[in-house]
DNA sequence: CGTTCAGTTGAGTTGCTTCAACCCGTGTGG
DNA sequence: CCACACGGGTTGAAGCAACTCAACTGAACG
């Protein structure tokens, strides 16, 4: 998904290095690089009120990158989490700069990820100020869908999200119990199958976009960076 | 704010035109321009669901650009609408292209403009999704606060915000009658006093900042473009 | 002087939260 | 091998924060 030069993807590979589920990476001190390349897992990008609240702002797939830059390169101002055990490669400031310089496919597509970024963190504030938790719920499930199987991975409504119900909360800005029942109502309604620590099977799903009130096709095209 | 080349502010000075208060700015079919700057008067950047309810994603101020781009160039995703009487100027995609290929400080202050817009955004949802009515009422008096007076508008805590309760509301994810009683409960406190048509005079900062949950200096850092 | 529009306040409702109990699958140490 | 703890998920009960509805006020305006 990120077609650019070949010495950008092996310097990616070089620098690859594991991090545990529930490690909390701190890009804060040294600041030397200037994103994040996740090779594989999930990791999340979160920001917590002093009661202990956390919001999640953004969820980082495999594939993905992310700037966890702040301003005037100051410390991050979020922080961010493996929701899983992952794999990720740091790029470092200068060098990513110098393949901005050089490269203007690199330049194209990050500023098509940036606009699809933008275009979800709208979609969902949208929903976290003005929808109910049925909305909220329906939404992440369809984001989520779209998110994994962008680039052309035909699962058939079925994906595996890495995720807890607490966390899920922590995203829609509702409480774990909530999220659970919510669930469970959209199970008992046939829209989705719930299995085993978040297997979601989409059984309905324009019933479900309909519910998040999306619509799909639209959506795809404004969140993802594929060019279909 | 924008301290660019002179060819690039005198271009914006020549495209001013006037909107009237509710004008609602469409971006769509020719999509010639990348950039809209703000001369004059404040507008909203919102999205909306089917049932009526919308959400302010942003405000754009005096002073401000703002990019209303979608992906792949096609319509915009969200609607701007002038909150008051406006003076505005688009600025024309290849002209922008060029400026911001030609000149570094530009793109310089362009990344730091994105920067600080991202913060705020993620400030925003993180108290959209997790924080109490009272905390998202503070918080917005506080970043408007910020905002207006950047720039070394020393204003003592007075400032003027031209927006109707309901706005507010459609921003914090309230309904106008609960900003109401909010900002009812804050002036009984002492904490800030409201005059005409929302005119504020935040009388007890410390306080407000508390219950708004940041810490301003850092905030201010985080938010706003000031290179002091 | 009537109309309109934003703000204010009260009353009643509700959607979501919190608290708490319980279940179940997994891991772990005696 | 069993006992136990642990983390997530599920469910019920009770509470409350924010919502809706509705009435009233006051300012602005033709």
């Amino acid at each position: 998904m990120l077609n650019t030069s070949s010495e950008f993807k092996n310097a990616m590979r070089r620098d690859q290095h594991a991090v545990n589920k529930g490690t909390i990476l701190k890009s804060e001190g040294d600041e030397t690089h200037a994103r994040l390349y996740v090779e594989e897992g999930w990791l999340a990008a979160s920001k917590s009120l002093e009661d202990g609240h956390q919001q999640i702002i953004e969820f980082i797939l495999p594939g993905e990158t992310y700037d966890p830059t702040a301003m005037n390169g100051k410390t991050s101002f979020l922080q961010i989490e493996a929701l899983c055990d992952a794999v990720i490669a740091p790029i470092g400031k200068t060098a990513w700069a110098r393949w901005l310089q050089e490269d203007p496919d690199l330049r194209k597509s990050e500023r098509l990820r940036d606009l699809a970024a933008q275009a979800r963190q709208s979609e969902r504030m949208l929903r976290l100020g003005q929808a109910s938790a049925e909305t909220r719920v329906a939404y992440v499930l369809i984001e989520l869908f779209i998110r994994v199987s962008e680039g052309g991975n035909q699962c058939h409504g079925k994906f595996h999200v890495p995720l807890s119900q607490q966390q899920i909360g922590d995203f829609t800005g509702l409480s774990s119990v909530h999220v659970c029942r919510t669930l469970r109502r959209l199970n008992r309604a046939g829209v989705i199958k719930t299995g085993d620590r978040m297997d979601i099977l989409i059984e309905d799903l324009p019933k479900l976009a309909q519910l998040a009130q999306v619509d799909i096709v639209a959506l795809r095209d404004e969140i993802t960076t594929d060019a279909a």
